[in-house]
RNA sequence: GUGGCUGUAGUCAAGCGGUUAAGACACAGGAUUGUGGCUCCUGCACUCGUGGGUUCGAUUCCCAUCAGCCACCCCA
């Protein structure tokens, strides 16, 4: 039990992290070129937050919060997401005195409780961003465009782009009576599942593999169909700038995100490498967030989440290279207690120097320690005994060179140098 | 929440109702004096996730539980 992390939370070890530091140096530097600055927000909220924001039928809020009662009696979640928080923030901060739009990214974990499968944890992470106050069609196609430069970047091959618009609150309730209407009279065609579906959320239908609902629902009314003129011109623009930029995407008149906030453009993007669960990342537009989470006036909000252990695990799939595991500059083999005293204090000039150094701490043979030496891919070896001692010097040796050299003492620290 | 598969050392694993649980990699030590990567030798599971049960006897069979993997739902 002690000796077991919690369920769908995993560890993230040393040569597992490096892969972490390196996307993550991806993010800050991809943001930074975007104008976006890092937003940091609690781990857990007021779960009446989430309630409110995310939607209180959504499955994300219904049966996935680490909901629980802090020892004050307050209500708290554990995030399952970090829009909501961001709009929080946004509104408690006044951030709308502030020039607008407001963009800001986040990384860090999220908790939802739902069973484990390949590229799904409880305790997950997600990069995102959040453009907080325009509601011009180019922040969307700015959104999109980024997210796809941020997998290109870091090299994903074979990612699909799929986008929807799921139209305003006035359009979307004509869409969902059109799509029952047209469904009501092949109910008992439909597989189990999509029976249920057809009074919960019937556009889950259009989404289902068996042939039978496939063929029923062929021909159902999509929400593009039905959009308002102005959710359709948004749409069009987001499209025209997404041409622009040329970005490759599919439009999916299936796609439908599992939040409520989302209205206007929603895209989510696939990559076939891990399992069923594709989705690298999404997002939309959520013009009616801000407000419901208590701003003074309409703001209009678009942003994306991306998820970091499932972009890893692409990239794993698709042999993309990472940076290697820590190698050493130099590593001192010291032998007996008076090399050990001089050899600590090289170390430390060394280290200050601004070189990756390490000695032995184990009490190790000499040739034990050129083997664990070796093992770290050092550069340069530094022997130190009491022969080298006696005469003021250090074997400096080249590993791949395989040649070593006596150094004096004192000019140890230049010769490392110049080595480098 | 539902369903399927799995659980032997750090990793990959063989095994099987019955004396000392293969092997490989990794790790540690060694192969004449103080030198790595190759080779060779040695060491490394009183025990087979945990708890019960069946049995003369279980790592091998059964049940439960926990964990891992996979799928549905949903999502990143």
């Amino acid at each position: 039990m002690l000796t077991a992390g919690p369920k769908g939370t995993n560890d993230i070890l040393p040569g597992e992290i490096e892969k972490w530091h390196y996307i993550e140096q991806h993010i800050r530097n991809i943001c930074t070129q975007y104008g976006f600055s890092e937003i940091r927000t609690p781990i857990f909220e007021h779960t009446e937050l989430f309630k409110r924001g995310v939607g209180d039928t959504t499955d994300v809020v219904e049966k996935e919060m680490y909901t629980f009662q802090d020892k004050g009696g307050r209500d708290v979640s554990l995030r399952p997401e970090q829009t909501a928080c961001v709009a929080r923030a946004y509104v408690e901060h006044k951030l709308y005195a502030q020039p607008q739009p407001v963009k800001v990214f986040y990384i860090g974990p999220m908790f939802r409780y739902a069973n484990v499968q390949a590229g799904r944890y409880r305790q997950f992470h997600q990069f995102g961003i959040e453009v907080l106050g325009s509601k011009d069609p180019v922040v969307d196609a700015e959104v999109i465009t980024m997210a796809m430069d941020f997998y290109g970047r870091l090299g994903l091959r074979d990612l699909e782009l799929h986008i929807n618009s799921v139209g305003c609150p006035q359009c979307r309730p004509l869409h969902r009576q059109k799509l029952h209407d047209f469904l009501a009279g092949n109910v008992d065609k439909l597989c189990k599942q999509c029976q249920s579906r057809f009074s919960r959320n019937p556009m889950r239908i259009l989404d289902c593999k068996e042939s039978e609902c496939q063929d029923v629902s062929h021909g159902a009314p999509t929400t593009t169909d039905c959009l308002c003129d102005e959710c359709a011109d948004h749409f069009a623009k987001v499209k025209k700038f997404l041409d622009q930029a040329g970005i490759k995407y599919i439009v999916n008149n299936r796609l439908v995100r599992g939040l409520d906030y989302y209205t206007n453009t929603a895209f989510e993007i696939m990559a076939s490498d891990i399992g069923a669960q594709s989705s690298i990342g999404g997002g939309g537009r959520y013009d009616g967030l801000i407000e419901q989470v208590g701003a003074p006036q309409p703001t209009p909000g678009i942003g994306f989440a991306l998820g970091i252990e499932r972009i890893i695990a692409t990239m794993e799939r698709q042999n993309i290279e990472f940076p290697g595991p820590l190698k050493y500059d130099v590593f001192i083999a010291a032998l007996g207690e008076p090399a050990r005293e001089t050899a600590f204090k090289l170390l430390y000039n060394i280290r200050a120097a601004g070189l990756t150094a390490d000695m032995d701490v184990m009490g190790r043979g000499l040739k034990a320690q050129m083997k664990y030496a070796n093992k770290f891919a050092t550069r340069f070896a530094l022997i130190l005994g009491d022969e080298e001692l006696s005469k003021g010097v250090a074997v400096i040796r080249d590993m791949k060179a395989a040649a070593q050299e006596e150094v004096p003492l004192e000019k140890v620290l230049e010769y490392l140098r110049n080595g480098q």
